[in-house]
DNA sequence: CGTCGAGTTGACATAATTCAAGTAAGGTGG
DNA sequence: CCACCTTACTTGAATTATGTCAACTCGACG
């Protein structure tokens, strides 16, 4: 099988070294099992370890003073998840699995070889951190500017938009495998809000559904209501330094 | 003069070796002004160049389709702006000075250079990349699951506390140097709304303002109002490898 | 076959926006 | 130094988007 889910996702970027792929399959070395609602950590809890994802889906999140919880981001094979933990001493996010996963974990120190000897993967992971620092300040942007029905929308195709990178297919149809109420707590929005805003879609004919999947019907109408920004488009990795021979 | 506000930012968190401090020095070396409005790059612009900001203060914004706009971030002597240009080859967001500023400009390729041949200074890079990411969260939980109150509140604590650590002092007086509308479009709020919950703070004397400045008067009140979490309290740099001989 | 969680829908409540009309403050040219 | 302009701030009234509450349906599962 597969070394490392990690080095598989980066090479979507970069074609990594035998070397580079070593070191970082070594970071996949331990597995762990879990089932959808396992909970990988919880805000507060020390925060020792960092954890790649080798199979499944996970989302993380924070609670808010009243009981509710923000959604921060769902995590697919390949992520790396609570890197945040790299420079706290304790957790600032729940992880937990949104359908039955394999994470490996790894211990900070793990970083600091993997940082210190691959200055290209360094580089990589700087790269990526900044992808996902542009994915953040679109749901910002998305949050804080835009009505309820684009922000379901753009939420839908977010999830949509991994996971064609991750099958490699142009799949029209998923399973978010998020209920109303966590798509609410992703979007910032009420469970009964997301149920009219999807059915709005529906009857709009921009998305169709059957259970809990999910069919972009009109996806350029989808896009537009989504005010979508296609960030994978316009990937600039040329500046990267050279593997180290 | 110090040769280098990225050096001594950086400072705070980590003893630089001489080695580090010039090369980071290096990224320096071009100082351009800009006045108080004054724009370094918009959306779509080609993105060629990263930013040192040597003094002053910016913020970066992007547009959504009706015409508003949602400020992403503001930055300050030390920070690094328009890092996300090293992986687009157009710029996601514009940046402008919201005071007098001086910013240092240089080359995706400088990059490949510092992150190649200063291991230890691309782990801090990737850990500050982690601190702005959780900041980007906070905020993301702010405006998806708290008050408008909370959320103006949220954002006056955050310019005060960078404020703080800046200038080292105690102080609770402080110019936030953006207009209530500006305000609205870092929280997701209209100027007017803004304005009313400014006024309400103000009657429940847990701020008191005099022309744009602002003081803080019950700061336990008003982290309460804001769910403020310091995150510079738990930092564990511990990890970070040695520096290179 | 009963229970439980999720989804669905309507009626009503409320937070925040919009619109509109002002006031204060700072900058500029005469 | 004053009159003028402009931009930001302030406030009230009406409107709208979204939340709240409550009841009901549906399908999964033991």
């Amino acid at each position: 099988m597969s070394g490392s889910c990690f080095a598989e996702y980066l090479s979507h970027y970069v074609a990594l070294t035998e070397v580079e792929r070593a070191a970082l399959a070594r970071l996949e070395e331990n597995k762990r099992d879990m089932k959808r609602g396992d909970i990988l950590q919880r805000e507060g809890d020390p925060a020792d370890e960092i954890y790649v994802v080798n199979h499944g889906r996970l989302m993380s999140y924070v609670h808010v003073d009243d009981g509710s919880r923000q959604i921060l981001r769902l995590y697919y094979a390949g992520d790396s998840v609570g890197t945040g933990n790299a420079i706290y001493s304790t957790a600032c996010e729940t992880i937990v699995a949104t359908e039955d996963a394999i994470i490996c974990p790894f211990e900070k120190d793990a970083l600091k070889t993997l940082l210190g000897e691959h200055p290209r993967v360094a580089a990589l992971l700087f790269a990526l951190n900044q992808a996902e620092r542009v994915a953040l300040t679109d749901r910002l942007a998305s949050i804080g500017r835009t009505s309820a029905k684009s922000r379901v929308a753009a939420v839908l195709l977010d999830i949509l938009q991994r996971l064609r990178i991750m099958t490699g297919d142009a799949i029209e149809s998923f399973d978010p495998r998020l209920t109303q109420e966590e798509l609410g707590d992703a979007t910032g929005l009420t469970s009964v809000h997301v149920n009219r805003m999807l059915r709005e879609l529906t009857e709009e004919k921009v998305i169709s559904r059957k259970g809990s999947m999910v069919r972009v019907i009109d996806e350029a109408r989808m896009r537009e209501v989504a005010n979508y920004i296609d960030r994978f488009a316009d990937l600039d990795f040329s500046w990267l330094p050279d593997a180290r021979p």
